[in-house]
DNA sequence: TCATAATATTTGAATATTATAATATTCAAA
DNA sequence: TTTGAATATTATAATATTCAAATATTATGA
């Protein structure tokens, strides 16, 4: 085993985690892992402010758990890996029992 | 669907992931998911001072990620849940390739 | 009881995260 | 080429997290 990497990939993981930490991100991946959306149908669905909903769509990307499209005005997104939803899923069921 | 309900399971599962989201609080799992571990023994594997991971396991286990036993004046802990290793394990599917 | 080993807790400074308000950008239609 | 709609960015105040040093607790053996 290589500590050194190993310990880097710890990081890498553990900042992804981080990413996806949030109640609000977490729903925003919970949304997208049904369809892709627009960043003003999250405002709706979310009810938070643009601002909130932007920064939160922004660091996900960073991290590369989403991706998006521009058409024209509008900017949509969608998982980059519609895996990511094994892990809520998973997330809930060991957290979200009983 | 339960609005109030669901946000309310959100922010669990956000407070948990946050919680496992340490690069030492995720190699604390990694190890405890092969066997128990004392205290000490963690502090030697990690390479960290004795209060920072007294500090950690006390996150773990007031999630109920960890629990423990004590034997005379040392303490053994261990995954509450070994589907836990599964969460890390995915984690690092997800994030940790290429 | 006293000394010691193992672990836990408290404290405080450094750093990171969050939400909001204000401003900037991007694009399409007029 | 200006206007307005949709989204992004920046700044910042409030809050949360992290780490290590100091201190406290708990259990055992002399």
């Amino acid at each position: 085993m290589n500590n050194e990497h190993n310990s880097e990939r710890l990081e890498k993981a553990a900042r992804c985690l981080r990413t996806m930490a949030h109640p609000l991100r977490l729903m925003i991946i919970h949304l997208l892992s049904q369809r892709e959306y627009s960043v003003q149908e999250l405002e709706k669905e979310l009810g938070a402010s643009q601002s909130s909903i932007s920064q939160h769509l922004s660091l996900l990307k960073d991290k590369d758990i989403l991706t998006s499209r521009r058409s024209a005005q509008q900017v949509f997104y969608r998982l980059h890996n519609p895996r990511m939803l094994d892990l809520i899923t998973l997330t809930r069921e060991l957290f979200c029992r009983d």
